[in-house]
DNA sequence: AACCACGGCAACCGCTCGCGC
DNA sequence: CGCGCGAGCGGTTGCCGTGGT
């Protein structure tokens, strides 16, 4: 927030700048539901408003648009943001799309203000201190010496993407999950995770032992087989007729014919985005393809 | 009550990209 | 091909509210 000032526009018109009065909200929320969406600048002209059309885009985009959803946001809105991030980077924009009703600036500043602290908070832990206990078998989530940790959040939203509502049962999870946790990369590859920045670029840089502190010790498991044969073989011990596991499997082989950037590609425009959907597409990305480390 | 430190977040800035001419 | 312009994006700024002393 800012003070309001003015600057000026090429008719040398005094432009305001800073914190938008209520008349400003009314007078662009009114003309944008009459007109909809056209040239910035003619909105801002049009509509009788000193500002640039970049601000008033800003404006409409961020706070007056009605499909904006007010208030904090959700754990499930929270891990989602942190498993896109893993996958995305600062591509806010990206997230924003997959979450509807979420503006990229209100998530780029939910993350640095919140997330962000949070995740720092935990990579200050020491791997000594959480050695003995990183892993938990009989629940299978990675624990820290039972500190609720946030990290727990990503875990789940990372390592445990079948756990929801619509997945399939307890026992054909545990043995999916157990392949899975044998197929972790940083098993064979360190801590050298194949995702696109962020997140965990950030924990790295601050804390090179990271990697040990919340994935299985090394010895727990072989490091020579093919990971990906494992994960997919563990679908096909279970039941054939799921579709959801039917999915995944296809993702898998899909995966494993393509390479693992072009899962991605595919641009999903506001409105399409299904938020099971690409749970089910995407949890498993960081772990299906090392050939290119 | 006054002061201070800090976090949250709205808004701005600078840059890139795409498009029309 | 180059230029100008508008749109969009990510990074940054700085005001305001709140909690602690």
């Amino acid at each position: 927030m800012r003070k309001p000032e003015a600057s000026f526009d090429k008719n040398k018109k005094k432009l305001r700048k800073g914190l938008w009065s209520p008349e400003e909200d009314e007078k662009l929320m009114k003309y944008m539901l009459k007109n909809g969406q056209g040239c910035w600048s003619d909105v801002a002209r049009n509509a009788g408003l000193q500002r640039c059309g970049k601000s008033c885009r800003l404006r409409w985009i961020n706070y007056l648009r009605p499909d904006l959803k007010r208030g904090a946001f959700s754990p499930q809105e929270e891990e989602l943001i942190i498993h896109l991030h893993s996958l995305l980077g600062n591509r806010w924009s990206q997230i924003a799309c997959r979450l509807p009703g979420r503006t990229d600036n209100k998530i780029k500043n939910f993350w640095n203000s919140t997330i962000k602290k949070r995740l720092k908070d935990v990579s200050s832990f020491s791997p000594k201190e959480s050695e003995s206990s990183l892993y938990d078998p009989n629940n299978k989530y990675f624990n820290i010496g039972g500190f609720t940790s946030p990290m727990q959040h990503y875990q789940h939203v990372e390592f445990m993407p079948m756990f929801n509502s619509s997945s399939p049962s307890t026992s054909m999870q545990a043995t999916v999950l157990n392949s899975i946790i044998e197929s972790l990369p940083m098993l064979e590859h360190g801590i050298n995770m194949p995702v696109a920045g962020g997140f965990f670029n950030d924990i790295i840089d601050n804390n090179k032992g990271f990697g040990d502190m919340f994935f299985p010790s090394l010895e727990s498991v072989s490091t020579t087989y093919d990971h990906n044969l494992k994960v997919e073989n563990a679908c096909k011990n279970i039941d054939a007729n799921s579709s959801y596991l039917n999915n995944f499997n296809n993702k898998i082989k899909a995966e494993n014919r393509d390479g693992v950037h072009n899962l991605f590609q595919e641009e999903l425009a506001m409105g399409e985005w299904d938020m099971e959907e690409f749970m089910k597409d995407v949890s498993f990305f960081p772990f299906l393809d090392f050939s290119n480390l």
